[in-house]
DNA sequence: CCGACTACGATAGCAATGCTATCGTTTTAG
DNA sequence: CTAAAACGATAGCATTGCTATCGTAGTCGG
């Protein structure tokens, strides 16, 4: 993973005003949005503490993000890019198309354990905000249009990998792209419900829930079609 | 359907401060706000719209309720405990478990595509809150308390009688509870991507999800252990 | 060394939101 | 008929979400 720690994750759609990585206190607005949305939640995190808690004036940080709700599409995109990357990273050189796909599956749905922050950048923390808030980036009347923007590439992209790891095993599957983004959604749902609603899920199955994924997975693979 | 809708959908748990059904304007508060929030969305919804739109004051709109958090858990509930009385009705008198779960999985799974409002409600567009918004009612930090206050017992309630039409079909079945609430909550969030984030769906799946569903179950339900 | 460009901090201001409180008036239930 | 409940109306207030302006400190090319 070291070399992982070196990677640059870019998030390419111009979802901010100011490129955030190129200047210190951009840096120490994505740092601190993350430890602040970490602690309070989307809803009680605004711009005006923010800027308290950096010391700096709340139009500073007007000059980056138009709001809050760009600055979530931000952090949920940059940590779906981290994520792809790893996916990448974890499945390459693995010729068995089985292998790689229960290799892809336990990629995308492990939790992040990692202490060892990515740069500035606390990524459990990060990981947090993608269970609890990630929804909350697409649920809303202008998904539509932030769409065409391309505000969601970094999911998609990573549906559209763990799709194709599916359809190397089974060129016939009925569909491949549903489950995938069933997956990939899924498994933060349920790392939710573990967490916070557990009677939902079965019990000690939170060091599980990769497992039934793959289960999940690998069973409608092999599947008869119906 | 005739007798569901005589049928008394009941919120059991105190959401709100005054029972909305025992007054006119209480009833006529669910009305408007399950137009007004299929509307505007959750994030652009105030009290004081919807005391404008109603003719009375926002003060007489917190009577019922605290805030329009408890309102949406008030709304969900109420979803969550009409689908599963229609589960029930659609599954009575089915001998054979496997055809039981499939009638299950496909009642849960199926959009609401009945023009006919129940009662005083909007079904239609109380649907499209359940799809959009639904999940803004537990993503909070407050989840921990409100999931003691019982806030969210009618989800939980419709997914263990899922889990319970998977283990009579499989009682070995390693993950019935955890398939389930994906199965529920899954269903839910391919909805929103077939309408809004197509390309995270199969093409033409839209009329497909309920048939994704029952395949993935099957799939598993058959499934070798691993 | 000059100029202009960028980044930043500071302050001001404003409409909307999310409440809380009070107080008459009407309606309803016993 | 009377007490309680429900309602409408108004007032008020802290916070939020945002826009605008201004001065100043660095910096980079010429």
């Amino acid at each position: 993973m070291q070399r992982l720690m070196q990677m640059n994750v870019q998030v390419s759609e111009p979802v901010f005003l100011k490129d955030p990585q190129g200047t210190d206190l951009g840096r120490r607005i994505i740092e601190q949005s993350v430890t602040l949305i970490d602690e309070l939640g989307l809803e009680k995190f605004t711009f005006g503490k923010l800027a308290a808690s950096l010391g700096t004036a709340e139009s500073s940080i007007y000059r980056y993000f138009d709001n809050k709700h760009r600055l979530l599409i931000y952090l949920v995109g940059w940590y779906w890019s981290w994520r792809e990357f790893k996916l990448v990273f974890d499945t390459a050189n693995i010729a068995d198309p089985l292998a790689k796909l229960e290799r892809g599956i336990r990629s995308i749905t492990e939790p992040v354990m990692d202490k060892g922050s990515f740069g500035y950048l606390d990524l459990r923390a990060l990981y947090r905000i993608a269970v609890s808030e990630s929804s909350k980036a697409y649920m809303t009347k202008e998904v539509d249009e932030e769409h065409k923007e391309g505000c969601f590439s970094g999911f998609k992209r990573i549906c559209d990998r763990l799709r194709d790891l599916i359809l190397a095993v089974n060129p016939d599957h009925s569909y491949p792209a549903t489950l995938a983004s069933n997956v990939v959604d899924g498994s933060m749902v349920q790392r939710f419900f573990a967490e916070h609603l557990p009677s939902l899920t079965d019990k000690s199955v939170k060091s599980r829930i990769s497992d039934h994924f793959v289960h999940l997975v690998f069973a409608s693979v092999n599947a008869p079609k119906r």
